[in-house]
DNA sequence: AATTGTAAGCGCTTACAATT
DNA sequence: AATTGTAAGCGCTTACAATT
């Protein structure tokens, strides 16, 4: 209960002013040349009187807080949960503390976050934005804190920005798919504006088209974030009722696996065996699944380092201020069993109406 | 970029003292008694001037922060990171915001934290103690701040606490297993000084002893929290392999299940058929494991609600000081797949050797 | 020249005084 | 009596002045 120790009352104790005291407990001591003798007085005293800075104070006056606002669309999402706890240590190194939020996909909630951080003097923002924010970050911009975008960004908004090649790597895991022996190719994605969402998906069709698949619309399954469980069961019962079997799927999030390969599940589809799969993100589930998953791993952790290395080259000015910085990291597909091919799967007929990418011209055209 | 707007801004634009914008804009223009135009002339002002207050300013001014410091013992546990979202939900209602950190099962981190929450001015804190830290914790409660302890506790302690009723709890899912029919059962649980991890074991031998059956020293398999699939794995293996077929197993956490799953399905071994589960805590493996596990569900949202409400009275002094409070909430045992009796077993002779409880003493004595 | 102290101010709140 | 303003102070930092 005892009050706490202030930097008064060490100057008190030691007889000395309190900017002293302050010059000695930041290490200002040899700017301030401060005497060798009152140096190891102040310091003695501070440790006797077990002093802790007041950081509210030092902030007020300072004008940073040493704080960075992190939101993420949807903390219960271990992606969002790995990210956040990755942010928070290398922020930590940097001698930041994270203040987290999630929007749980909610435009209010990632307006109200934005407004409680910014009462509370963060110093930089780093947001992976809501659909239909891309107004509130370009507002929080003008404040002229830095704000890095991660995972997530609005291709129409300049930003500083860190994410994977969503494109590229959809585009790999299809191709893996496709070299595996698959055709009838199914997308679980998302029905959203969210560009990232939408660039997995382009890379999806860019793939089936280099090696000249068909794709039935029906096998390009998008749902809303609302009520997902039932209306991912409707879309695949559809697809996999469809006359050619569906033999590949590719899952655009792990939420999305998730409720997935529930039905496939209660199908009693066999994977491997009738269906290869692949998904983005990583899961406990993946690696307990029978058929251990093929996923693409976005390295969580290159993410969260490059988004704080980010925001703390913005503190310290040592980035041209009007100019803003993109970064896109390499994603890695890990392949597992869920993507095995089966010897019987790769010589049997099934592949035989495959047009190899090089073909394709005259096949097609 | 613009200068953020503060008090002294307003009461210039509108001419008048700081002291009346701030008690329009605080809600107390009644008991200021300002009069109804100056009210409208400021809150006008305010909005146009879309003014922000500075949070910092103001709890430096007022001593308080309205911010809780909540310390997990291990983030990527979706236990911990479910209850720091719930936390923060609750928290977030009541207008407080929670500063994370997680102790990672580390002495030296869990104090660390303390000072840097300390620092910061936390107004009070939540902590799921790490083993070994009962001299921080006592120390911190003399700094007169509230200190709530969840899910974990020390006996020997006194101090606010939220938890459930491990023993009870673990001695009702053991009981469900032998009243399954199920008699050489296992218990993995952590070599550790936590008094809520030894309530689980505690509860366990009690219902074993209940029912008269005797337990095998290699069925109580204990291990460490570093090193735990290698060493889970050993110990699973010599109790597989013990003459008395083990027929039922409780995990003390969720930890523990997913890395004793793996052993189970390594060996083949199938549940329920073989064996009988059942679990602490909650997981997605859980529920996406072929037979969905039977599991101690601890109420989360419970405990985080009755932590954060504890905090907020004390913060209020509607408790009285010198007198702590303990919340005991009842866990529930959600039965399903994993520990379903098959009417076979239910039949055959297996069974035919258990004691009733009513039987007991004439039995035994 | 070497060392230390003074005092303002960050943006608020609030007891109290002052004005009409 | 009704309304408004003054000014101190929360715990720091730091430009500058002052002392030896």
């Amino acid at each position: 209960m005892a009050k706490k120790t202030s930097l008064k009352d060490i100057a008190q104790y030691v007889g000395v002013s309190t900017a002293l005291v302050s010059y000695v407990l930041n290490g200002k001591e040899k700017q301030a040349r401060v005497s060798q003798q009152k140096v190891l007085e102040i310091r003695q005293a501070a440790k006797l009187l077990d002093y802790q800075p007041n950081l509210i104070a030092k902030s007020l006056r300072k004008g940073q807080t040493k704080t960075i606002g992190l939101i993420v669309a949807d903390i219960s999402n271990p992606f969002f949960a790995d990210l956040a706890k990755k942010v928070e240590e290398f922020a930590r190194e940097l001698g930041y503390i994270v203040l987290f939020g999630s929007s749980d996909e909610q435009e209010y909630k990632s307006s109200y976050l934005i407004d409680v951080f910014l009462s509370r003097q963060v110093d930089a923002f780093i947001v992976c934005p809501v659909s239909g924010t891309e107004n509130q970050i370009k507002k929080l911009q003008q404040t002229g804190k830095p704000v890095v975008l991660v995972d997530r960004y609005f291709p129409g908004l300049p930003a500083d920005s860190v994410r994977i090649n969503n494109r590229e790597i959809a585009m790999r895991a299809v191709e893996h798919l496709i070299l595996g022996g698959r055709r009838n190719i199914a997308l679980l994605s998302y029905q959203t504006d969210l560009a990232h969402i939408n660039q997995r998906k382009s890379g999806y069709l860019k793939a089936m088209e280099k090696y000249g698949l068909a794709v039935n619309p029906e096998l390009i399954m998008e749902v809303n974030y609302a009520n997902l469980v039932p209306k991912v069961e409707q879309k695949m019962l559809a697809a996999f009722n469809l006359q050619d079997k569906v033999d590949g799927i590719l899952f655009a999030t792990n939420s999305l696996a998730i409720a997935g390969l529930r039905v496939i599940e209660n199908l009693g589809i066999k994977v491997p065996g009738d269906i290869s799969v692949v998904s983005f993100d990583q899961s406990e589930v993946f690696d307990f699944y029978y058929a251990p998953l093929t996923y693409i791993a976005q390295g969580i952790q290159s993410l969260a380092e490059n988004a704080v290395l980010l925001v703390s080259k913005r503190l310290k000015e040592q980035i041209h201020a009007r100019q803003y910085m993109t970064t896109i990291l390499d994603a890695k597909l890990i392949i597992r069993e869920s993507s095995k091919i089966e010897t019987s799967l790769q010589l049997n007929g099934s592949i035989s109406g495959l047009i190899q990418p090089e073909l394709r011209a005259e096949k097609i055209g």
